[in-house]
DNA sequence: GGGCACTCTAAGCGCTCGCTCACCCTCGGC
DNA sequence: GCCGAGGGTGAGCGAGCGCTTAGAGTGCCC
């Protein structure tokens, strides 16, 4: 993993593959003012002046203002899914391999809340077209989490009366944390994810 | 109560004392169009054409876009918060509380999605004065919600390590529902509310 | 060292935004 | 029948928006 990738704390930056550096930069700006403003209220002319950029230069890397939103969703979902499945297909049993997944799921996006945010709260600035793109790549997540329930269900080691809404609550409870949590809070990003695995576990009464 | 403050499924409508009859229609209009299109993707002449009037009429009754946003605000929080409260501080033991508290709570915010979207994903577009004063709604709840697992551990009913942090897990669990609640969806309010009530008692391991 | 591809900027176009203003209609009190 | 107050409208202002264009600087290949 080069440095480009991995900031102090040790999580991974999605942006290391972004080329040229005048178009990671102005990806990043976008990431910072998308999720302090939201997308409608930032302008191009705030996304290129924090890139250093004039706002033209924008328009040299991107299309639209849109596109840079559309390619910010993109990455951090496949990010936060790539992160979900390698915990979801370890090995182990499923109370290990759901505590896994819910773990490193609310780390990711305690830690990458800026990123998360836009993800999850301006898909609706999309068209038509990249809205669905991005919801396919959510019913994964979904598909991923209730594998491991079904799992456990099978195994007799869950009991859980309703996998599909169990399934929602659980992702429900992870994706929300990008909402609430404050790097300046309590809480480390580890010490939520070591919390939100123990109470997913009580949610579907994990017996081994 | 009055028919104006009720809808075919029940449920109360937290706009019945906005008067006079344009004031209210204009709120309602926005509501809807903030909860469609976000605070900054709607534009005055959406409301006022939405409540049937012209632009210009907006601004009989309300100085600022922004004002509709924070009255909205507060009164939505002000009904869910009322909910939240009657099911707190009702009888019964602290599991059959913290059940009915979050089964009411979860109803509000699927059955009113459209006024909870802007009232939890709104909240930057508020200037500082009004912002902090939602903000100090918001403990309200927590505070609410906090009591009752406190009480459930200091009753011996509930096992849970870290009161703080399971409050926080709960309020975010109901609060995102209206993140993902659909009309058209498989589930009623009513079947949301059990089920969660249900897993909102398992995540406390509450024994009677 | 001339040509070219690439990157970036200053200036500004056309448009829509939140909001205002001058004026009109309706209606209750006398 | 007249008046004043309050709710409404059509037109439009100044500002800021997303985005474009003409042209300048820079490095690389031959």
């Amino acid at each position: 993993m080069s440095t480009a990738e991995e900031t102090a704390g040790g999580e991974p930056q999605p942006w290391g593959e972004v080329s040229p550096d005048a178009a990671r930069r102005l990806l990043v700006a976008a990431v910072e003012a998308f999720a302090e403003r939201g997308y409608h209220a930032t302008t191009t002319r705030d996304i290129a002046g924090r890139a250093g950029m004039s706002p033209a230069a924008l328009y040299i890397h991107y299309k639209t203002k849109e596109e840079l939103l559309h390619r910010i969703s993109r990455i951090g979902h496949e990010k936060a899914l790539d992160v979900l499945r390698t915990a979801a297909d370890s090995e182990g049993t499923p109370a290990e391999r759901l505590a896994e997944a819910v773990r490193s799921f609310v780390r990711w996006h305690a830690g990458q809340h800026t990123v998360a945010r836009v993800v999850q709260y301006e898909l609706d600035a999309l068209g038509p077209d990249a809205r669905a793109e991005i919801v396919a790549l959510r019913r994964q997540n979904d598909a991923a989490v209730r594998q491991i329930i079904q799992d456990g269900v099978a195994a007799g080691d869950f009991d859980v009366p309703d996998v599909k809404g169990t399934t929602v609550a659980v992702l429900s409870l992870c994706i929300d944390v990008a909402r609430w949590f404050n790097v300046n809070g309590p809480r480390t990003p580890d010490e939520v994810g070591a919390l939100y695995a123990d109470l997913v576990l009580r949610m579907v009464r994990a017996t081994k």
